[in-house]
DNA sequence: TTGTAAGCGTTATCAC
DNA sequence: GTGATAACGCTTACAA
C-alpha cells in the first residue's frame, strides 16, 4: 500500500498524490484533488513517514530522556512536553535512564539512530563527551540545570530551597534537617545548597547528619526520616520532594511525633498528593507541567532555526498545614493546637 | 555522514561496512572488520535507521497509547513496557489520549505512519473501526479488558473489587459506598460491577447515590467523598484507585470522621503512596509494572509470529490500617482504638 | 496543472 | 570475502 497504489487508483502520478496529500501550496486541479483524496480514503492509505523523513532529513519525532516516568515529577514534565509536541504534529520517543550513564548513552544513541529532530534531557546529565557526540546533529535542551552547555528550562532550586528553609527558621525552628534526593541529581544538590545557605544566613550551624541522602520516593523519605530520628533531635524536616515528605510524615507518626505540633515538614514540587495529605503538606510548588511545555517549545524554536535561550520559571512556597512554630519556641502559641479544621471550609482547594 | 563515508575511509564497499556493523553471521576477514570498526568510530558514525527500516519493513519502534502518564497507574505500566522494550533494543513512542476518541484516532494514525512494529493500548479503547484500520498492518495488544478483539494483559477487576467489598462486608459494614473512576474507563466500570455483585451476594441493597463517579485523581476522590458525605450515611468507602482513596481520607478527616474508627477506606492498585499514608491504606494490589512488562512481551511474541494470547494476572487485597469493623457493629471491638502503632516495628514495609 | 526521474541511506541479491 | 546494484516509498526539481 504505497503512494503509487493511490496514484494508480486515482489515475494520476505519484507526484500528484504527494502534492495533494501534503497540500503545500502546489496548485492541483480541484477534481484531481478530489479523486486523489477519494482514492486515498478508499485504500485507507497511510503515508510512510520513514520514506518521507529519509528524503526530507527530518522525522517529526523528538526524543525525551528521563530518569524514571514513575516519578510524578517527570511524568508531569513528560505530559507537558507531549501535549505541545502532539499539538504541533510531532511524536515523542521516550527513554528511561535511571540516571545510569550507560543507559543514558545507549538511549541517546538509539534516538540519534532514529534521527529524532531534537532531544530533551530531563534530570540526569549528559557528559561533555556525549554532548560532543550530539554536536551538530540535533538540538539538545534540558529541564533543570545542566552541567554542560545546554539551554534549559528550570526553577532556581537553590533559591527555592532557601526560601522553604527560611520559612521554617522564621517560624522559630533551629533544628532543621534535610531529606535529600540522590546525590546524582543536580536538583537534589541544588536544594541542599539552598538549605545550607539559609541556615548559614541565619547563623545556624547544622548538626552533623542533619542531611540524609536517599531516593526520590516515599519509601526513600520514610527510610531517611527513620535514620534521622535515630540520630538527631529535630523540630523541622525539609524534604527534597513531596513523596519523600509523605514518607517522612508516616515515619514521624510511627515515632509518635505529631505534625506540625512536634515536628514541621516541608515538601517540594506540589504534586497532587500534597494537597490532600493529612496534614496537608506545606511545599514549594514547581510548575512541572509548564516546564515540560516550555522545554518542548524551546526545542522546537531551536529546531526552527530561531535562536532561543533557557528560562527560569518561578517556584512558590505554599504554606499549608504541616508547618508551625516549634514546641516551646517564641511563637509557639501561634497556629498551635488546631490540627483539625472546624468544618468543611477547610484548606483543600479545588483546582 | 553515511555508510559510504565509513566505507571510503576503511577502503571497502558500503556492503562490507553493513555486514560488519550488523554482524549477522556473514563472513568478513578479521582485519577488514577492524578497519571498518575503526573508521566508524573515527567518524562517530550512527547508522540511519530510517533507511534500514524502509528496506527491512520494520522499525524496532513500538507505540504506546495511554490516557495520561501523570496517572501513576499508567506510568508504572509504561515503565514496565519500556524496560522490556529497551532490553530488546526497541524504542517506544508514547501518546497521551485523555480517553478522547479523536486524540486516540490521531495518535493511532501517527503511530501507523511512523510504521511502528506494534501498538499497545493501555486504558481507553479503540473502536471496531479503528481496529479494522489497523488490521493486518501491525499487531495490537491491550492492558486491561478491551471491548474489541484484542489480546490483553489484565487483572480480573470485577473479582478484585468484589473481594475488596467483601472484606468490608465481612468486617460487618452494611453501608458501603463506591467512589468510581470515569465511566469511560472499562476498569472503573468493572470495579463498580464487582462492588455491586459483592453487595448483591451479601443481600445488601445499596442506597441510591452510593456510587459516585469522578476522576481518577486525588482531587476527584476528595470531591466525590464530599458529595457522598452530603447525601449518605456510610461506614465504609471503596475507592476506584489509591489516589481517590487518599483524597477521600482527606475529605473524611475534614468532616471530623476518623479512619478506620468511624469510616473504613479501601483503595485500589497499591501505589507507593498507599503504604505510607496515615492510616496506611488497605488496597487491592495490582501488578502494574509487571502488566507493562507482560504486555510488551506479548506484543513482541506476536510480532515474532508466535501465536500468543492474553493473560489474567492476580490482584491481591492488602489489608493495612484503613479498615476496621464499623462502630457498634458485631465485631466492633476487634482492631479498634489502636490507630497508632506502639513502636517502630510498624506496618510500613521496605520493598 | 501534471508527469518524469533522481535520490534520501540502507541492505539483500547476485556476481566475482 | 568482497563489491556492484537494485530496491524500500517518498518528495522535488525540472520538463512538458
Amino acid at each position: 500500500m504505497t503512494i503509487h497504489d493511490v496514484a494508480r487508483l486515482a489515475g494520476v502520478s505519484a507526484a500528484t498524490v504527494s502534492r495533494v496529500l501534503n497540500g503545500a501550496g502546489h496548485p492541483v486541479r480541484e477534481d484531481t484533488r478530489r479523486r486523489v483524496l477519494e482514492a486515498a480514503r478508499l485504500l485507507d492509505y497511510y503515508p510512510n513517514r520513514l520514506a518521507r523523513s529519509l528524503l526530507r532529513r527530518e522525522t517529526a519525532v523528538v526524543g525525551l530522556l528521563v530518569p524514571d516516568v514513575s516519578n510524578p515529577y517527570y511524568a508531569a514534565i513528560l505530559r507537558g512536553a507531549e501535549d505541545v509536541a502532539h499539538q504541533r504534529g510531532l511524536a515523542v520517543m521516550l527513554c528511561n535512564t535511571d540516571r545510569d550513564p550507560t543507559k543514558q548513552r545507549q538511549a541517546l544513541r538509539t534516538l540519534l539512530e532514529h534521527r529524532v529532530d531534537g532531544v530533551i534531557v530531563a534530570g540526569g546529565t549528559l557528559t561533555a563527551a556525549d554532548l560532543a557526540r550530539v554536536d551538530g546533529r540535533v538540538p539538545v535542551v534540558a529541564v533543570g540545570r545542566h552541567p554542560a552547555r545546554v539551554p534549559c528550562v528550570r526553577v532556581d532550586n537553590v533559591q527555592a530551597a532557601r526560601q522553604a528553609c527560611r520559612h521554617l527558621l522564621d517560624l522559630g525552628h533551629t533544628q532543621v534537617a534535610f531529606l535529600a534526593g540522590p546525590p546524582s541529581s543536580y536538583t537534589a544538590r541544588d536544594r541542599v545548597r539552598g538549605y545550607m545557605s539559609a541556615l548559614r544566613e541565619a547563623g545556624v550551624r547544622p548538626d552533623d547528619g542533619s542531611v540524609v541522602w536517599s531516593e526520590f520516593t516515599a519509601q526513600g523519605g520514610y527510610a531517611a526520616a527513620r535514620q534521622l530520628l535515630d540520630r538527631c533531635q529535630v523540630t523541622a524536616v525539609l524534604a527534597c520532594n513531596d513523596q519523600m515528605a509523605l514518607g517522612a510524615l508516616r515515619a514521624l507518626w510511627e515515632a509518635g511525633l505529631r505534625v506540625p505540633a512536634d515536628v514541621s515538614v516541608v515538601g517540594f514540587d506540589d504534586t497532587p498528593a500534597a494537597a490532600v495529605s493529612v496534614p496537608a503538606l506545606t511545599t514549594v510548588a514547581v510548575p512541572t507541567y509548564e516546564m515540560g511545555r516550555r522545554v518542548m517549545e524551546l526545542l522546537l524554536a531551536l529546531r526552527a532555526g530561531h535562536r532561543a535561550s533557557g528560562v527560569v520559571l518561578p517556584a512558590e512556597l505554599k504554606v499549608r498545614e504541616s508547618t508551625a512554630p516549634p514546641r516551646g519556641g517564641p511563637y509557639a502559641s501561634v497556629g498551635r493546637g488546631k490540627t483539625r479544621p472546624e468544618g468543611r471550609e477547610a484548606t483543600c482547594r479545588h483546582p
